[in-house]
DNA sequence: GACTTATTTCAAAAACTTTTGAAATGTTTA
DNA sequence: TAAACATTTCAAAAGTTTTTGAAATAAGTC
């Protein structure tokens, strides 16, 4: 054992295990920005980033080990991929703990972001347009009416345009 | 004056001024989720919601009575909207304040949007797989270094992706 | 069914972001 | 060029989100 660091036949492996060791931190880098960018915390990015760059599959407490986080970050991070369908568990045999690997067709994140986070806001935007329309039609000021009206009625097309594009987008991602 | 309450040429107009208000409420409260969803602080929504259901030009200060903002925020969030370009300035007869008035067209708003906090990171991004990839290659196990590939690969598509649908869904907004 | 192990929950702490307001800077006018 | 006004900057306060870790709950084993 002593020798291993002498020996041509270790020294690679050495190697790799170093250069695998960067390309994970890059990875992992790499994927808390994406998180980032859609909102979610760090945490998320990381335990995800970790994952996508493992051939085997982790447990919750290997995840926790791996990145230095707390069991109840990674609980809660955990469950927010599993909602995004980005990850997936896995049985091992012989082995209790629930073992997690990334789903890394990433339409189902995207799609599940999409479907979660910004349609929700859609609907509740459409309701808010049609509170505004009854208080514009109230109005008597016909100037100021029809400015108003204007305004709601653009706002009511971005609205529809993102109602449109988002599932089309999903949809693209297919291929 | 004081028989403003009784006349029916005055009532309406009062009444106007009521569901004006609670319009510009309820358009402000729009603005505040959507810049929120962009990940923008709520003063700059509230600020873009003011000016997208005003008529008239605001000043600064205007602004900040009409929103109860203090000086720093509206002049934080007014600088944001003008990176955006989604107000403009606007000159005023005989007041030596600035003026601003809502672009209107939303794409200006998403297409800087786009332009200024997604593009840098595809641009990074690029840069991240690159280094990725010349850590892969270092590698000599030959199954890990082929599941790594791939990964590395995946990710690409999807920054390529993105680069490629990004501009198109910019264009797309002219319509 | 008690024991061990795995996971979730949640209140408090830490980290981070936004807002505030007063001081500094810039700009116009008299 | 001084006075008055408008805007920006920035350090501290307020507010918000994320993380932590210990306690509660759930699940599996003997």
């Amino acid at each position: 054992m002593a020798e291993d660091h002498e020996t041509t036949e270790l020294s690679p492996a050495a190697e790799d295990v170093r250069a695998q060791h960067e390309l994970e931190v890059e990875g992992i880098d790499y994927f808390v920005r994406f998180m980032n960018l859609l909102g979610l915390p760090r945490s998320v990015g990381e335990i995800y980033g970790l994952l996508y760059f493992s051939k085997d599959p982790m447990s919750m407490d290997e995840i926790v080990k791996r990145l230095g986080m707390s069991l109840g970050s990674a609980s809660q991070g955990l469950r927010t991929l599993r909602s995004f369908k980005a990850i997936r568990t896995t049985y091992v045999m012989g082995n209790r703990k629930d073992h997690y690997v990334a789903e890394t067709e990433f339409r189902n994140l995207i799609g599940s972001f999409i479907k979660e986070e910004i349609m929700p806001h859609l609907d509740s935007a459409a309701q808010r347009i049609g509170r505004m329309k009854q208080c514009m039609e109230k109005m008597e000021d016909v100037e100021e009416k029809k400015f108003l009206e204007a305004r709601i009625q653009k706002l009511n097309r971005l609205k529809k345009g993102a109602a449109a594009v988002l599932p089309t987008l999903v949809g693209l991602l297919k291929l």
